[in-house]
DNA sequence: CCCCGGGATGATATGGTGTAACGCCGCAGC
DNA sequence: GCTGCGGCGTTACACCATATCATCCCGGGG
């Protein structure tokens, strides 16, 4: 990766909103340059941001912008699959790749479960079936008809853990 | 059931209470009676309660409580396993029955699962073991090392889809 | 007896998160 | 042109959560 650690660059990201605008359209909506303009900030960010973090950035284009215009550009936009909301952290990330679970056979309001590292904070998205039937599985068994579910997991990532066995007296 | 559909009667509340207490002083800790009257007042709901509105009640019988003095309570009846948070509505519940999952062989750190009707508000409790398992082996699969999950469907209960069945014009 | 330490609570202040309500504007269709 | 509608600006507010410092009580040690 020729980037930073800061998130993808900046051609993959014209081109992931521009694939963005195209399944709006196709969904008849429209990716407008507000809602645009947030994504892109959501995208670029490596971790989950929270609403307010979002709006202090959106300032450096829309000085006017307030709590609402960064609220309803996210509804939009986890309407459209394109963000998830992180429940645990008040936070919200983009969708890994809406097309690729599209390839899977899901449509935009696919299921999906985070892995939230609670060291350093890197936040994962996975879509894993298994977890999706067991979890809708005991729904329907105790009379319930499951219409979204939120799956977080916290813990320590693969990198975490490993430095934590390198040095536990930090963490004792 | 011969009571009302407010919550359990106020014998089997104090029961419950004292149950508590027991398993508190168990682990070391200590049901205070400030710790005690929020408990009292969780298990009380029906339905998952704000902190604010905790607060509220709270002050019927401790004038000068303040946000501090609930969110504590509430931390610390975390601890203990004697209520849940509900990341969805940013309000508490209490745990069905931590005995009960002491049973069956889980901790006071039980996993669980909550079932939230967007209809009524109702939210239940259940403990599916092929969930746990399920989540815990993805994230394994994924090199991350779980510490907790959560896992919240919401959806319709069966009384309110059966009325939303019965009345399908006031839905749509 | 006094002091001291720790846990629990009281009290104040502040920051973070989310939404209601109203109005304006631009555009499509009649 | 009027009207309906979606998107957006703007103000104000409600709700959620925590930091910080002070106080009280109680049991142990000197």
């Amino acid at each position: 990766m020729a980037g930073t650690t800061t998130g993808p660059g900046e051609a993959a990201l014209e081109a992931a909103l521009d694939r963005a605008a195209a399944g709006c359209l196709a969904r008849g909506a429209q990716l407008t340059e507000l809602r645009r303009q947030v994504l892109k900030l959501v995208l670029a960010s490596p971790h989950p941001v929270g609403a307010y973090a979002l709006l202090d950035q959106l300032r450096a284009a829309r000085p006017g912008a307030a709590p609402p215009t960064v609220y309803r550009a996210l509804d939009f936009l986890q309407e459209q699959g394109l963000v998830h909301r992180v429940e645990r952290l008040n936070a919200f990330v983009g969708c890994a790749g809406p097309e690729a679970h599209h390839h899977c056979g899901h449509g935009h309001d696919h299921p999906h479960q985070f892995l939230i590292c609670g060291s350093c904070g890197a936040t994962a998205e996975i879509c894993d079936d298994r977890v999706a039937a067991a979890v809708a599985d005991a729904a329907r068994a105790a009379g319930f008809f499951p219409v979204r579910t939120t799956v977080e997991v916290e813990g320590r990532c693969a990198a975490c853990a490993a430095m934590t066995q390198a040095a536990p007296a930090a963490v004792r």
